[in-house]
DNA sequence: CTCAATGTTGCGTAAAATGATATATTTGCA
DNA sequence: TGCAAATATATCATTTTACGCAACATTGAG
């Protein structure tokens, strides 16, 4: 079946006369005829009765009649409004990143991009940023909001949102005494609050071991709000983005220490997969950053 | 658009694997690509983001599937539905006759038809039968009850029911001298009640020809019944088939007169056009007689 | 960095559709 | 009764379209 096919018969139907239809057809009336006969063969059934001098439908035809013609309207109605939805993109957009980010960044700009594409839905996930990048690596997401890695795979494209230093914090109740030089070897006893994996754990791992000393780990935990609550709770020293800290209601609860050597800073940004970029949506939101 | 192209995309849509869905669908590789390319293009919009890697689909591709996927149910079951339909007849068949030929021939027959063909619809018009043959001639009615007329014309089949004579009829309250034979004068006083047309008005102009007299027309009236009608008030004499008289509530109203010369035989049949006979439906109802 | 996987494109061939013409049949008219 | 017009269909040459094979471009994995 073929909608072509269809209009003719629809035509025929009409007027229940070859020379006319095809005429108006706009075909020959011997391919008019074959398509009639071909429709009929295809059925199963025979549509109209032929006569040399007169056509007449059958009770099969009548029905097809009807049943053609609300298919062929319904059919142009779908792709009207396959058009029309064309032309503001539609579709969905999945996004990881951790609640920091979604309170921070992630606000304004998704504010601004459902008033620029209404019809794209957003799928917002949190949680700790560090695997972030792996999800967006795997298809689970389009886009996360993640530090840059040391070395950034190739089929990642990464937009810097910010650079945030990375900090070291202490309960303010916290008696422990703060070592401030690197030279101290106080550090291998103070307990030390984590993050699992993420390069902030790769960091600080280089930063131990410069200053040759192996971390007292009292916890690992995912998510750097975590780390801010335990810290404040006076279990250990913690190491945060300090916009995390600047996000945080428990800020008030620790203090930032100042020691050397500095960490590097967390490089923070989008990241989502550069073919991913093809497509229209995921290029209109990184176009929008 | 073509149902082909509609399982070709449903079958991709659900395997979103170009490899796989052409080995399913029997076709090349290329085959599968450039259809659904054409029916992109014939939709105007991208169904499937593909990446030389993935595929996957767009909004208005999913929008497609579940479209397609009714449409093409609902087209088997339309199919299906024809297909059983067909198995027994079905469409509409036109009667026209008198009066008394429903009552008489057509119920039986009927009742007989309705059961062997219970899906095809009887369209009965009564009247008087005299035009019926034009209205079969001119495409009005499938079929009519008529007499027979001197010449019949050859794109009519005709199949005989009964042969009735014409007969003559009075009121019995009568007094009007009943004239026996064909020598008397008086007919020309006679009032007469007669058809306005058809064979019987053709048998009567012809019977007083031959007696070299000229009717003295009461009345002309369409319908057999109504002459009889007339009759039985005593408004003159009237011809009517044998038949007619007996399926009459007013038989017992009038008598039979007994003339000489007779008038010549009332043959009643069915009468169709001959090519109309092609048609299954015509045909079944013209086998059955 | 190479190899395998995958969608797409070029090209030659096969199939299908098309239009012009011829044909069979019927209707209308002289 | 016979002839011309009308009409759906069959036939055949031509054009259009679809198909499969092979080659290609791109990408991801080991």
């Amino acid at each position: 079946m073929d909608t072509r096919s269809l209009h003719f018969f629809l035509q025929l139907s009409d007027n229940l006369h070859f020379g006319r239809t095809s005429e108006l057809c706009h075909i020959s009336p011997s391919a008019l005829s074959r398509s009639i006969k071909q429709l009929e063969e295809s059925l199963g059934v025979q549509l109209l009765e032929r006569d040399n001098r007169s056509v007449r439908l059958t009770h099969q035809g009548q029905l097809l009649q009807s049943y053609a013609r609300d298919l062929l309207q319904q059919w142009d109605s779908f792709r009207e409004s396959l058009l029309e939805g064309a032309h503001e993109l539609q579709g969905e957009i999945s996004i990881y990143c951790s609640v920091t980010a979604s309170y921070s960044f992630l606000h304004d700009i998704l504010s601004l991009f459902r008033r620029e594409h209404p019809s794209i839905e957003i799928v917002l996930h949190t949680g700790d940023p560090a695997p972030g990048i792996a999800r967006v690596l795997a298809g689970k997401e389009d886009i996360t909001i993640a530090a840059r890695p040391e070395k950034l795979p190739q089929s990642l494209a990464f937009r810097r949102i910010t650079v945030s230093p990375l900090v070291f914090i202490s309960s303010l109740s916290d008696i422990t005494q703060q070592p401030c030089s690197a030279a101290s070897k106080e550090w291998a006893e103070i307990p030390m609050i984590l993050s699992e994996e993420g390069p902030i754990r790769d960091h600080l791992n280089q930063w131990f071991n410069d200053i040759d000393t192996t971390p007292n780990v009292y916890a690992q935990v995912a998510g750097h709000e975590a780390i801010v609550s335990m810290v404040s709770l006076g279990f250990g020293i913690g190491v945060v983005p300090k916009i995390v800290l600047d996000n945080s209601p428990l800020k008030d609860k620790v203090s930032i220490m100042n020691n050397t050597p500095k960490l590097p800073s967390y490089d923070v940004g989008f990241c989502t997969l550069k073919k991913r970029l093809k497509s229209p949506i995921i290029k209109a939101f990184w176009s929008q950053l």
